[in-house]
DNA sequence: CTGAAAGCGCTTACAG
DNA sequence: CTGAAAGCGCTTACAG
């Protein structure tokens, strides 16, 4: 049972004063290289660690970052909170988690908390109540408390603070055309999530490249509605390929062609937004977009450390995109 | 920009002593009602929030606990998390989590730092290089800085701790004797993971309820083989249901099924450990073993809450163990 | 080069 | 009922 021992014992056993441990073991150039030694051998010997609460509340500060994430289930923003936790290490940040639950009562509960002094800045992926509500004033209450905000993967915000987003529109705009350079004249889409923001974007990004094309779309949010709709394009329709925006719609698809006996990647390419590892497992593997969660969340991480370091210029913020990539398995093999 | 009021600016506003505008706070009974509600009624007013680091150093504690998450792409430690951090908040404790990847090495850093003092208590499940190697120097430790230490899912280590584990044997004990009581007599396994503790478990469960029946085993960690095995199982031994022990080893179950023509639920029976939205969502739905992950983190914290408060009597370790239910979707119906 | 002092923002015996 | 004082465990000007 080792207990803590505190720089006031330290310093005793040493016969020198409080200040001087502190200075010696914080590299101070003001004590001599021998009674610096001896300070940190002692220290070394007790394996001392000067305590983290008492150094912030010196420095004003927590240590701590929040991160709050709307859906921990969804593998996405697991990932992205995995990339947080790995780059606050380098900071020597914790990260502490909160977890809204796509429900904007919630989340103004978990701003109220941040605003008493519990982190030096958030990490934000607004709720889907909220998004919907557009009820923003708890995040504007963190921006007046002067504690600074990055706002990751659902950016279409508008809140003076930095923000780190998915290039969603684009994934699916390059996605489209990879199909047309290919010679495709019908790509479809399917879409279990068209209502949320990223949905939408993906769906404008499948248009945009398709301005000139017939679209061919099958979106809803209900499972039955949404296979008789896949089905129909599959069967009737008979598209050459299938992009889709979700997990939902992408095993719905697969499932659908295999009933239906349409070879993919022969009859029916898919590109789909899962993660790599069930895309890799399926049968056959499935083409996905790669988002790089992790990437998110250490980018965010890192403009929210500048931002607390002041080196990201006041009332001017930053937006960064992560650009996605298509990874090509067997399901989109010409 | 609203900026931060402290005790003593409060107490200067008031004219009235930095003692007495923290004892009115904290419903001292030495404080007169009159003195009270002027305080209460300033501090409203300037939405006073006491540093919560202040108050921590004060009362040599961090008001945080650690939670230690061996992969947090995993569903089912998502929600634990959650759950531990719906939990914490009913104790005005905020949540650290650190992610040890599996790794070891990293499990060590985190438990290294974590001895330095960021957390009241840590919330531990080992990753599986640890469980592997047996190596428990670093969990030792945690325990010797007088850390309180819950274990939880992977409960299966010699430490003095308290422990919430999920019933991982009995969980296909219950489910091999259901299919036995339906009068199966042809009832198989297939496991992507027989080679750690949880599949072991459930494997034995398996085997403990059958030791009078034949066997049928699909164990592999390499999809080739697995897939290979579970066919056999499916096609030659015409097993009439399938027990399978995780995410991998139940879709490729289904797919196989379905590509041999083999009908869930006439022809084979499933039950697999996926969660429930991918349960739900497959065609057709598949039964499965519910964990109940968000209980296993509110006990946990339960139980850490307890311990800190002593509550819990010194060196008499609790061990709880969450019941799994058996949740019947399509791919049971006889 | 070393140490006494002040202070980060609180809480809590203790004196009056 | 109120307030001065000590102290949680540190850091850092400042004096010597």
């Amino acid at each position: 049972m080792k207990s803590k021992i505190t720089l006031k014992e330290l310093a005793k056993l040493l016969n020198v004063s409080v200040s001087t441990v502190s200075k010696a073991l914080n590299d101070s150039p003001e004590i001599s290289p021998k009674t610096a030694e001896r300070v940190k051998e002692l220290a070394r010997l007790h394996n001392y660690r000067p305590n983290p609460v008492a150094v912030n509340l010196k420095k004003s500060r927590t240590g701590t970052i929040g991160v709050v994430i709307p859906n921990i289930s969804n593998s996405f923003f697991a990932r992205v909170l995995s990339g947080m936790e790995a780059e606050a290490q380098k900071y020597d940040q914790q990260v502490i988690t909160y977890i809204s639950n796509e429900s904007l009562e919630r989340e103004k509960q978990i701003c109220d908390m941040l605003t008493s002094g519990f982190v030096d800045g958030v990490l934000i992926a607004v709720s889907e109540e909220t998004q919907k509500k557009q009820e923003y004033d708890h995040l504007f209450s963190l921006v007046d408390y002067d504690i600074p905000v990055v706002v990751y993967d659902r950016i279409n915000i508008d809140l003076p603070a930095d923000k780190v987003g998915v290039d969603d529109e684009n994934s699916f705009y390059d996605a489209t055309n990879y199909f047309k350079s290919r010679g495709l004249k019908k790509i479809g889409l399917a879409s279990a999530i068209h209502h949320v923001g990223i949905g939408k974007l993906r769906i404008k990004g499948y248009e945009r490249a398709l301005q000139d094309h017939e679209h061919y779309l099958a979106k809803s949010s209900k499972p039955v509605d949404l296979r008789r709709k896949i089905k129909s394009l599959i069967t009737e329709k008979q598209v050459e390929a299938l992009l889709c925006t979700d997990f939902e719609s992408t095993i719905m698809a697969t499932r659908i062609a295999y009933e239906e006996k349409v070879r993919i990647p022969q009859d029916l390419k898919i590109i789909g937004y899962i993660s790599k590892e069930v895309a890799e497992f399926l049968t056959p593997s499935l083409s996905y977009i790669e988002q790089h969660p992790r990437e998110v969340g250490e980018r965010a991480v890192d403009l929210l450390h500048k931002r607390l370091e002041a080196g990201l210029e006041p009332d001017k913020f930053v937006e960064e995109i992560i650009t996605t990539s298509l990874v090509h398995l067997e399901s989109t093999r010409f």
